[in-house]
DNA sequence: TACGGCTGTTAACATACTTGAACTCCTCTC
DNA sequence: GAGAGGAGTTCAAGTATGTTAACAGCCGTA
């Protein structure tokens, strides 16, 4: 079936996105590496790890791949809510309701461990640096979900998209997923439309148009942001919202 | 100044609200009855409890009043987030973050324990059973957050004037705010036009339709709701992302 | 009692965005 | 190697929503 998980540097995302809102100790390294290496597993690219209506029963931490959060209204219109990338984990709490409201699908291939209830818990209690840094992450999330708010409900289209764009980047960069000024974006323009909500027309119209003002190159699951600060203008972007420890 | 401030029932709205959520030991509501009359503070329409950029350091729990978080662009376009009714908490948990990233304003005249980080420390760890509620009152935070982003993103704008209107109702039913179809409703037409993503006109037109409709009677800051059913129905409302226990 | 400011209402007009459809280019599969 | 399906692109036409403006009612205040 699945090839066998290389066991190298797994965990390597998820310790330098949670190092980046607080320092972890050695022994919460120790851990979380421990934890990680005992519930691997892999999901295909359209495969749903989570559907709205499932009981929850234990936290998913991703080590390789992009997913994304949905729901759907019951006459099929579909809203991506927020996207999930290498090092972030599904929601470290999100076990305290016991029903999923949303779903995760995955957009690629996807790598992640998967850690029951009792396992999770143990692993908090084990480390405080651990235990701060993933309610940390789970406040980020919060704040993201708020800003996106902001982006449908106050931004245009251009504004919009190139807004999502910054933030995807400013997320990869922690985690070591930017390549000089490029990116692996597994995106397609669907998704972006129903992350934004627009309607998938409008993004290509929207993406021709920051293409033709130079600011990024998208093509081929490849993006090349040209120009950040301008396209940090163009989206009224500023990265606050992220609460990320500033690299340097 | 302000007048005295009553103890009654102060605390009636959160302790039903953190029921709503987990079943609070008698342990738990002492401690917080407690710790609300130690920390307990007003505020007028129009002030603004906190501002984007302010450093956190105290969790503010409403006993009476509206309030509202929101964000502003540069440019003076403002987009409301959540509401915030009585009983609810102001991230209980906020302060993991050291700097706000939205402001947080008043609609009506609030009245709210101001709880300092020691003391929430303390209050938190001082039952199991509050820590639990307060830790999901968050998560729900959060789910209310994603079915904003959907609302905005993908639904139009009478069901999503409608869905607002529904999830207020359904928030307010378990603080015993709701007055059998009718609630109070300081909510001015421009404050729906922030929280939905509308321009004024279009949410007066809205709410005219719903008029029509006969869904709803809203004056002089009181809302009736005529027919629930219908009016869910046409907002596509499901109160499961509410994790609320339901009555009876 | 007059005034200014806030809120709600309505109208006329402008436009950003949607819808539906057609076509291309891939890649996968049988 | 033909066919099917997914993804991107473009066009034309339609509409939901935004903008601007004017006015009315209400309230507090000078």
């Amino acid at each position: 079936m699945h090839p066998p998980i290389l066991e190298g540097n797994l965990a390597q995302p998820v310790i330098r996105r949670l190092n980046a809102l607080r320092q972890l100790s050695e022994r919460g390294i120790a851990l979380l590496q421990q934890a990680i290496q005992e519930g691997l597993h892999r999901a295909r690219p359209g495969e749903d790890l989570a559907t709205e209506g499932d009981p929850v029963e234990s936290v998913r931490i991703i080590l390789s791949g992009w997913l994304c959060r949905y729901k759907t209204l019951p006459d099929g219109r579909r809203q991506i809510v927020n996207f999930i990338l290498p090092g972030d984990s599904c929601d470290a709490c999100v076990y305290l309701l016991s029903v999923m409201d949303h779903s995760i699908g995955a957009l690629t291939p996807v790598t992640y461990a998967d850690i029951k209830r009792p396992a999770f818990e143990q692993l908090l209690a084990g480390d405080r640096s651990l235990e701060e840094a993933l309610w940390c992450e789970t406040m980020v999330n919060s704040a993201i979900q708020r800003e996106w708010t902001v982006n449908i409900g106050r931004r245009v289209a251009l504004e919009r998209v190139a807004h999502l764009l910054c933030e995807l980047h400013e997320r990869l960069l922690p985690v070591g997923m930017i390549d000089g000024d490029s990116c692996l974006f597994p995106v397609t323009q669907m998704d972006l439309a129903d992350a934004t909500g627009l309607s998938v027309v409008h993004v290509n119209r929207t993406l021709q148009e920051l293409r033709g003002a130079g600011l990024i190159v998208l093509r081929d699951r490849m993006l090349t942001i040209n120009d950040l600060k301008l396209l940090k203008d163009t989206a009224l972007f500023s990265a606050d919202y992220l609460h990320t420890k500033r690299r340097g």
